[in-house]
DNA sequence: GACGTGAGCGCG
DNA sequence: AAAGCGCGCTCACGTC
């Protein structure tokens, strides 16, 4: 059956005449096709070569993909459904419609739409959902983001689907990727029989506060009636250790019929009046008996401690850290997010969005926005944030594995929350004068670099002087003008001008260039942001997250302190020196020994992973090495087992092989000699093995194909964790998700190496967690003065007072290789750890290895 | 001017 | 067959 529109009468001809792509195609202006019996419109987005022969949607390769899927769940693509495309005529050679075409299109979609009035509407790929929420949302287009949505879409009264686009499916060619798509076709098929969505107007829920009494007399109720309240904050910036930082308002609910909102620091109140609500509201905080809620709890925890000069008692729940738990997706867990796509609500903050400034000031302008738009704005965060935690309840009862998960997190997240709110000391001073020093370096580096014949040779060409600084320039300065052999491609297949390629070249600018990129990156990245950080405390207060890591591990931001340079010496003397402890103590560090394997042996049960792990004698990176470099145990140094078991080794197990780990082996031993002085290379070529690249001739160097034999010997010794690394593979097939050991599922599409990388990466961390968190209560209950100032995914670092150091140290080992094995009985392996510690008053820099008596 | 992306690079 | 995984920050650059 044909639409309703001709080939005329499709779209407004003038934005036709600007998109222009009807003069090409065979087909212009394809009408919808399609009988539409199950009242559900899929949109696509383009017609190729076969559709544009035939005027119809979803005939080529994927769509035949897509109808075979379609039969299995007892469907058929052209009676059941309507379909049409984002643009309804054929892009020359199939190439991506651009944003203009999309826009020019849209009307034609509507149209459609508003004739047809599906009850569904199936979004295929990228194009359909980016043209499809044009202009709703901006960038983000992703369509892993989307899919696995029904998201109730009220302006043409249906439920939206988005959906992997099936020529995706056909291009990737992998089963993991097949196996998610016809997962999320049958989930919306499964939907099918839903009744259309119903709009509820919830603007009317919220109780905008102004009035003095009735305030106090509906914070009374709250505190005397004793239910869970999700509650939220509007404040002048998103860390409250800035000076002068105030709560503009306050909004919360206690059931999802509606919420209250009220101004707090918002000009608006006499200083008595202020006080009285204030002192109300920290009663309220202070209450143990009403459990509170709110998204994302260490932020609203961190204000009441310093702005309010509150503990909060009674935290139940975090919606954030839990919708992270119940999708581990990125860029889905804000409430406007799930307000969207769990209930259809759009744009309710855009009277707000523009007080709420994203520059670097250290307060936005809320306080300018009109009161009752900003309480109803506070109003409805708190209504739908009410909702998410009941929807969220529901759905972790339902998957019981998960409550561990979320159990944990929620302990995590108030544990950090201390962690943040002790911060870590900082020398203010010492980070103006090095960012100084490093700028005159810079400096004296940049007119060497100018002064080099390749400056003078861009300048020449162009007519100006090359930007150091542009990966661009340079890759036209290096490949283009000097005409080098690039080596290596970037990501997105552009020669490279990294520090390998540059390395590679061995000429004074490229030597002077990696200098210039290290002292830029110490000063732009580290120094410059830590001495924005410092807070008028003179100490600097992270964020760690649990929310964003896909394997839920956690993350750490402004500044990020899991990053901070170690391995080279001048970088890590110029960001170090300037972190220190409190007067008079140490800062310490206490790190679980190689940690990820130990994990993965608890997951595999490779008694070979076990035996080396059990026995302290053995050692199975030294064992590598010996076989990889030929050579006894006796000549193996701590440089090259190190390399080893980076290179290849761990290399191995997640995933990689011998080929690519032949190359960065190689490279990465270079100038290294044997124990008795031997240059690494001379001993090897003395075995006859010898690395070497043949460009496009396949031939395979003496030292890869010694490697291939290693790798084959590697997983012959393994073949237990091969042997788990398939069944997980497995696992995943069947059920779409992997699962951890400690409470938490990650789906959605992935590699295999993320399958298996996945559980023993997270679970890693979770160890770590659990023994912060235990660390915590522990110095707490012992009233010790000790402080747990940041956390790096399997180490912790405190600022220790000297006579406790003994005591932290004793506590932090039992906990971290005793209590925890108590606790978690699916550890069977032993866990250790290492210590270290700085003198007192030293900085980070200065730590040693801590020796017990 | 705001925003997103790519390249590069720091850590476990 | 296959080119470890997970993050955050900065700059350049293109787009609207």
């Amino acid at each position: 059956m044909k639409g309703f529109f001709s080939a005329e009468e499709m779209g407004k001809p003038d934005f036709c005449d600007e998109c222009g792509l009807f003069r090409t195609c065979i087909t212009p202006k394809m009408s919808y096709t399609g009988n539409g019996n199950k009242k559900t419109l899929i949109i696509a987005e383009a017609p190729g070569e076969e559709e544009d022969a035939k005027g119809i949607q979803l005939i080529g390769q994927a769509g035949q993909l897509l109808r075979t899927c379609l039969n299995k769940l007892n469907l058929d693509l052209d009676q059941d459904f309507w379909k049409i495309n984002s643009v309804n005529c054929r892009p020359p050679k199939n190439r991506k419609p651009t944003k203009k075409e999309l826009q020019c299109c849209k009307p034609n979609v509507e149209k459609a739409i508003e004739e047809l009035k599906p009850n569904f509407i199936w979004l295929m790929g990228t194009v359909a959902v980016d043209s499809f929420f044009m202009s709703m949302f901006s960038g983000e287009p992703s369509i892993g983001k989307w899919r696995r949505y029904v998201i109730p879409f009220h302006k043409y009264n249906c439920w939206v689907i988005p959906m992997y686009h099936p020529s995706y499916i056909n291009r990737v060619k992998d089963t993991k990727l097949q196996m998610v798509f016809e997962n999320d076709l049958q989930y919306a098929v499964s939907c099918l029989n839903l009744e259309r969505p119903v709009e509820i107007d919830y603007n009317n829920k919220i109780n905008k506060l102004t009035n003095f009494s009735i305030i106090m007399e509906e914070l009374n109720k709250v505190n005397n009636n004793e239910k869970p309240m999700f509650f939220d904050y509007e404040t002048s910036s998103l860390n409250p250790y800035k000076a002068n930082q105030k709560i503009w308002s306050v909004s919360f609910a206690t059931s999802s019929e509606e919420a209250f909102a009220f101004p707090l620091h918002y000009p608006y109140w006499d200083e008595i009046e202020l006080f009285a609500i204030e002192e109300m509201w920290k009663t309220i905080l202070k209450n143990p008996k009403i459990l509170k809620i709110a998204h994302h709890l260490k932020f609203e925890d961190k204000w009441n401690r310093t702005v309010l000069n509150t503990k909060t008692q009674g935290w139940d729940w975090c919606t954030m850290t839990t919708q992270h738990i119940l999708d581990d997706r990125a860029g889905i867990t804000g409430l406007k997010f799930q307000a969207f796509t769990r209930w259809g609500i759009f744009d309710y903050e855009k009277n707000i969005q523009k007080y709420i400034s994203t520059n670097e000031t250290t307060q936005n302008n809320l306080d300018k926005a009109p009161l009752q738009e900003l309480l109803q704005y506070g109003g409805l965060d708190s209504l739908f944030g009410f909702k998410l935690w009941e929807e969220q309840k529901l759905e972790i009862c339902r998957k019981k594995p998960l409550q561990k998960g979320n159990a944990l997190f929620l302990e995590g997240i108030k544990a950090l929350c201390d962690v943040e709110e002790n911060g870590i000391g900082a020398d203010k001073e010492y980070y103006e004068q090095e960012h100084n020093r490093l700028t005159e370096e810079i400096f004296k580096i940049e007119e060497t670099l100018y002064a080099c014949p390749e400056a003078l040779i861009y300048k020449q060409h162009t007519g100006k002087d090359i930007n150091l600084k542009s990966t661009k320039e340079l890759n036209i300065l290096l490949y283009d003008l000097l005409a080098l052999t690039p080596e290596k491609l970037t990501d997105k297949g552009k020669n490279s001008v990294d520090f390998e390629s540059l390395n590679l070249i061995q000429t004074d600018f490229t030597r002077n260039l990696v200098t210039y990129r290290k002292y830029l990156k110490t000063r732009d990245t580290y120094l410059a942001q830590f001495k924005r950080e410092i807070c008028p405390d003179g100490r600097i207060h992270p964020t760690f997250n649990l929310h964003f890591a896909r394997t839920f591990r956690s993350s750490s931001n402004d500044p990020n302190l899991q990053n901070i340079p170690v391995r080279d010496k001048e970088a890590r003397i110029s960001c170090r020196t300037g972190l220190i402890p409190s007067k008079g103590n140490q800062i310490g560090e206490v790190d679980f020994s190689s940690l990820e394997v130990r994990i993965m042996a608890c997951y595999t049960n490779d008694p070979v992973l076990m035996d080396y792990i059990n026995d302290k004698t053995t050692d199975m990176h030294r064992d590598q090495a010996i076989d990889i470099l030929q050579l006894p145990a006796s000549e193996i140094t701590k440089e090259l087992r190190f390399h080893t078991k980076n290179s290849i080794v761990f290399a191995f197990f997640y995933g990689s092989w011998y080929k690519p780990c032949a190359e960065g082996f190689w490279k990465n031993i270079k100038g290294l000699k044997t124990v008795s002085g031997v240059d690494i290379y001379k001993h090897l070529k003395s075995k006859g093995l010898e690395y070497y690249k043949v460009a496009d001739l396949g031939i395979a160097s003496s030292f890869e194909r010694h490697l291939q034999k290693i790798e084959i010997k590697f997983w012959e010794k393994y073949k237990v964790t091969k042997e788990w690394t398939e069944y997980q593979e497995n696992f995943y097939l069947r059920h779409g998700y992997v699962e951890l050991k400690t409470g938490f599922r990650r789906s959605g599409y992935l590699k295999r190496n993320q399958i298996t990388n996945t559980p023993v990466q997270g679970s890693a961390f979770h160890c770590l967690l659990w023994s912060l968190i235990e660390l915590n209560k522990e110095i707490k209950s012992r009233n010790l003065k000790s402080k747990i100032v940041c956390q790096i995914h399997d180490s912790i670092v405190l600022d220790i007072v000297s006579s406790e150091v003994q005591e932290i140290v004793k506590v932090t080992r039992e906990i971290m290789t005793e209590r925890i094995r108590n606790e978690w009985k699916w550890i069977t392996v032993p866990l250790d750890v290492e210590i270290e510690l700085a003198p007192i008053d030293s900085p980070w820099l200065d730590k040693e290895e801590y020796k017990e008596d």
